[in-house]
DNA sequence: CCGCGACATCTTTTATAGTTGGCATAATAC
DNA sequence: GTATTATGCCAACTATAAAAGATGTCGCGG
C-alpha cells in the first residue's frame, strides 16, 4: 500500500505539502496540486485513515450495541440508522450482545479501545455505572442508562392507550399480554401498565405474561401462547409485540379459532410480519425513521460537545386498523 | 484519556515495561505484574487500539457489504456471521449499499482506508475489476466477484431441484417464478434455471418474472402478484423467496383461493416468515449456520495468508414440507 | 533603486499512542 | 565466574496532521 511518503516522492515535493493538498490546508500553487494528484492517482493511493484517526483523536465510528440483528425490530432501526451514519460520514460498528453481560462488556472495551466517537445502546445487562464511565457520547434506544444518557423512544404511553381501545371497542372479555422481560430498564414497559390499566378502567381482565430472561427465542412462541391458552380458555384477545403475535395468529388459525370473532389481536412495532399477515394485523406503529432521526441527530450533537441529558419521547406512533380486531 | 505512559509513570515502572506486560513478552517479575495490573485497574486504562493497529498493520475489522440489514436474509446471515466473528476477536463493520453503486464504491474506499483485515461482499453493482484492484481478502456471499475472489453459497441446483420436486409431485400446470434480478452475477440464479427446466421435463409450465433492478422494496411485491395473477389467471403455483410468497399467501388467501387446492406455494431461504404462516410454508431452507461458518472460515484463513481462490458450495440445503403444498 | 512588509509556497519539526529491537545494568542463581 | 532473570533507556517505526519556520516574490513608498 503507497503511503502520502511514496506520493511525496514520486511528485517531488515533501510529504506535508501533499498533506496539505489532501487538505486544503495553507497554499499550493495549481502546479503542485496537479503534480500532487497524477501521483495520487498512478500510485491508486488512499490516505490511511488509522494514522488520521489518530491525529485527530477521532474516528467517525459508531457503536450500536442491540441484543440481535435478526431481531425484525432491531434490523428495521439498524437499516435507518446507517443510512442515517453514512450521510453524515460516520460508520457503524454493528455489535449483538445476544443478552449476554460478558458479550456487552467485550464489546464496551472494544468501543472504547477503538476510539469510536459515540454508541447507540439499545440493550444493558451490566449496570448503569458501567455506562456512565465510558465517558463517551451514548445514546440509549429504549433503554435507560442512567442520569447522564439520554434515552430516545416513542411514545408508549399512547402506544399502550392505542393498543388498549380496539378491545375496549371491540369488547373483548380476557385479553393476555405477553411482555419482554422487565429486568431491563426500559420505557417501553409503560406501554403494558398503560395497557393494562387501560382495560381494567373498562372492566377487561387482563392477563400478563412476562418472558423470562432467556426467553427471547422466538421459536418458543409458539408454545408459549400454546401454554396460555389452555391455561385460560377464556382468553379473547392477543397484544404483544409483531414478532409474537405472528405466532399467535398461527396458533389461533391452526386451532379453528376465528379472527377477530374469537380472539382479537394486535401487534406492537410495526415490522415486515405485520404487513404480510393474513387476516391483515392491527398493529400500533412505531416510527422508526423518526426515532432513528431524533437518535442520530442527539448522538452527533453530542458528539459535538452539545450536553444533553434529558430522555426525548418521539412523536408519530399510530394505530394501523388491519382485519384481526373488530 | 490515560495513556501507557500514565500507567507507566503511577506503576513506577518504564513504558516498555507496561508494553511487556501488555503483551507478554521477555521477562516480568510477578511483583512487576502486579504492580502494572494494579495502576491499570486505578486508571481505568484501555490501550489505544489506533496505535496499535497502525503499528501491527492490522485491525481486526471486517466489512460486511451487503444490500439491506433489513432485508430478513441478510439479517439472519448477519446475526450468525458477527458471532463467529466475535468468537474469533474480529470486530464488523456493517455497511448497506442499499443497491446503489456510488454508496457500494464509497463504503470499498472506506474500507481500504480504514485499513479492514477483509470483507464479505453480498452485493455487487461495481466491476468485478473494482474489487480486484482491492487487494484485500473477500469472500463473496452468493455472488460471483471476479476470478481470484471465492464465493461461498448454498448448492442452489440442488434447491431448485428440492423447489420443484412439490410442484411436480402436487401435479402443478402452470407455476409462477419471481427471481431476483439477474443484472448481478450470482450462484443463486441457478436455483431458477434448473427449477424452470425441472418443471419442464415433466410439462409444467413455468411463467418467470424476473424483479427489475429497482423492485427490491418489499411493499411492490403484493401488487406485483396481483399483476401477474390476472394476467395468467390459470397461475396454480407460485415460486420464490420467503419474503416474497409471504405476500403471495396473503394475496391468494384474501382472494378467496386455497391454499394448497388451488394454488401451491414454496418459499426459498427458510426466514422467520417461513416459520409464522399459515398454512404452514413449504419451502427450501438454506444452511444459514453452515454459510456463515463457511464464510468465516475462508476468510479469517485468506487473511492469515492462505492462497483460496475456488468457489465453495456448502451442503445442508433442504426441503421443509409445509401445508401450502399439496 | 533600496528597504520593508505582505503574502505565497514549501520544508522542518513535533505530535498522536503504542510496539519493538538493541544494548546497558543490575541482582540473583548455580 | 557465568548464565539467567528483570528492568531501564534510547531510537526507530507505524502514517498522518499541523504549528512554526525558512525562503522567495511582489508591490509600494521613499
Amino acid at each position: 500500500m503507497p503511503t502520502i511518503k511514496d506520493v511525496a516522492e514520486l511528485s517531488g515535493v515533501c510529504v506535508t505539502t501533499v498533506s496539505r493538498v489532501l487538505n486544503k490546508r495553507g497554499y499550493i500553487s495549481k502546479e503542485t496540486y496537479d503534480k500532487v494528484y497524477d501521483a495520487m492517482d498512478k500510485l491508486d493511493y488512499q490516505p490511511n485513515q488509522l494514522a488520521r484517526n489518530m491525529f485527530r483523536q477521532r474516528t467517525n465510528f459508531i457503536g450500536l450495541l442491540i441484543p440481535d440483528i435478526s431481531h425484525p425490530f432491531f434490523a428495521e432501526m439498524a437499516h435507518h440508522i446507517e443510512i442515517l451514519l453514512f450521510n453524515r460520514g460516520y460508520k457503524m460498528i454493528l455489535c449483538n450482545t445476544q443478552k449476554n453481560d460478558a458479550r456487552e462488556q467485550d464489546y464496551l472495551n472494544m468501543l472504547r479501545q477503538n476510539k469510536v466517537d459515540g454508541a447507540i445502546v439499545g440493550t444493558h445487562m451490566l449496570e448503569t455505572s458501567d455506562y456512565k464511565k465510558l465517558s463517551l457520547p451514548i445514546i440509549g434506544l429504549d433503554v435507560f442508562l442512567g442520569d447522564s444518557i439520554p434515552t430516545v423512544c416513542a411514545n408508549h404511553i399512547l402506544g399502550g392507550k392505542l393498543a388498549a381501545k380496539p378491545f375496549i371497542d371491540g369488547s373483548a372479555r380476557c385479553v393476555l399480554q405477553i411482555k419482554g422481560n422487565h429486568d431491563i430498564k426500559s420505557p417501553v414497559w409503560m406501554r403494558n401498565s398503560v395497557f393494562a390499566s387501560e382495560l381494567g378502567e373498562h372492566n377487561i381482565r387482563c392477563i400478563d405474561y412476562e418472558l423470562k430472561e432467556n426467553e427471547f427465542y422466538r421459536e418458543q412462541y409458539y408454545d408459549l401462547i400454546d401454554d396460555m391458552l389452555k391455561q385460560y380458555p377464556e382468553i379473547d384477545g392477543i397484544f404483544s409485540t409483531d414478532a409474537v403475535v405472528a405466532y399467535g395468529i398461527k396458533y389461533v388459525l391452526e386451532h379453528k379459532k376465528r379472527i377477530p370473532d374469537d380472539i382479537m389481536i394486535v401487534g406492537y412495532d410495526g415490522v415486515e410480519a405485520s404487513k404480510t399477515s393474513y387476516p391483515a394485523l392491527s398493529y400500533v406503529e412505531q416510527p422508526f425513521e423518526a426515532l432513528s432521526e431524533t437518535i442520530v441527530d442527539v448522538l452527533l450533537r453530542k458528539i459535538d460537545g452539545e450536553s444533553i441529558t434529558n430522555n426525548i419521547t418521539v412523536d408519530g406512533i399510530r394505530y394501523v386498523e388491519g382485519n384481526t380486531t373488530r
